[in-house]
DNA sequence: TAAGATAAGAGGGACAT
DNA sequence: ATGTCAGTCTTATCTTA
């Protein structure tokens, strides 16, 4: 299935990219950065007809044919039970999956919805390179616009920050740490309108999203400075004190782990300026302090 | 120069009108 | 529907060590 490069990840530099012969990117198994999707298709199914026939694979019919009339729809839905990284999905998973290649099939007979949905996914298409996400969320993501078209969620507004929003809320659902910002730089629409998009399709679709955890948001900022793994593992610590004890509540939680970060930078003596971290973090240095003053008043309490 | 303080303003949720 | 309120976060500017 997957077959290990070795070469180093763009983003996190260790060296762990591997590429998935099905949907054709390559991903960091550390990370979860990818690199680039839509390579050469139709590999496997030509080569296992040979194999079992010995005959001209001719029969095997166009196997590009689907990919140019469904416009990457079929990287979204391809037909293995398989994630990004070729484990099997969990059954759940799968039936959404299935119930989405159901839907693939109808969208085709709705020219209206059609065209919508061409240009949203076309969208979605672009958004991926930049945000860089796996193949597991796109499709969560697709699903998630299918779903607010459905129910017409579309109308007056625009699709750009719908299938932001999609994809925002598909990140927040598999955890992974993606913010609005990074979102929004992506798909050059307005945070706000986003997050406005974003909230419309949590109240209208229902959707469950687990809490974003902070704790990721650490690993993520680390990973942009050098942080050591000391460092990193006591603010971990006073990050799970701080949520103990409801101080974390209502609060950001990028916020919050850039300020427990910084909070154990200093006191394991290690010099990074507030500028530093809140720039990894992507929020305020008065965030920073803000958050720094509460955590810190309470962790001494607890030394 | 980095860190802390302060003020003004934006955006949204809760709640009442 | 519209307005008010408390709370959060951001931007900008000034002061302090």
């Amino acid at each position: 299935m997957s077959s290990n490069h070795g070469t180093n990840c763009p983003r996190c530099g260790k060296k762990s990219m591997l590429s998935d012969d099905v949907t054709g990117e390559q991903f960091c198994s550390k990370c979860g950065f990818v690199i680039s999707e839509k390579s050469e298709e139709s590999g496997p199914e030509w080569r296992s007809f040979q194999k079992d026939s010995g005959s001209n694979p001719a029969r095997a019919g166009a196997p590009s044919s689907l990919t140019i009339h469904d416009m990457g729809l079929s990287t979204v839905i391809n037909p293995l039970n398989k994630d990004a990284s070729g484990k099997p999905l969990s059954t759940s998973m799968k039936s959404t999956i299935e119930r989405l290649r159901t839907w693939d099939s109808r969208s085709q007979a709705h020219e209206p919805v059609d065209r919508n949905l061409r240009q949203a996914l076309g969208e979605l298409n672009k958004l991926k390179d930049k945000v860089s996400v796996s193949a597991n969320v796109l499709e969560k993501a697709a699903y998630i616009y299918r779903k607010s078209l459905e129910k017409k969620l579309v109308r007056g507004r625009s699709i750009s920050a719908m299938i932001a929003a999609s994809l925002y809320a598909a990140c927040r659902d598999t955890q992974t740490p993606r913010t609005l910002k990074d979102i929004a730089d992506a798909a050059n629409v307005k945070r706000k309108d986003i997050a406005r998009c974003y909230r419309l399709l949590h109240h209208e679709l229902e959707l469950k999203m687990p809490v974003v955890d902070s704790v990721q948001c650490i690993a993520r900022i680390s990973s942009k400075l050098k942080i050591t793994e000391k460092t990193k593992r006591y603010a971990i610590k006073v990050l799970k004190e701080a949520q103990e004890r409801k101080e974390s509540a209502g609060k950001d939680p990028m916020g919050l782990a850039a300020s427990a970060l910084y909070l154990s930078c200093v006191k394991n003596g290690v010099s990074v300026t507030q500028r530093d971290i809140a720039e990894a973090a992507g929020v305020t240095e008065v965030t920073i302090r803000n958050r720094y003053k509460g955590l810190k008043a309470e962790h001494i309490t607890n030394d």
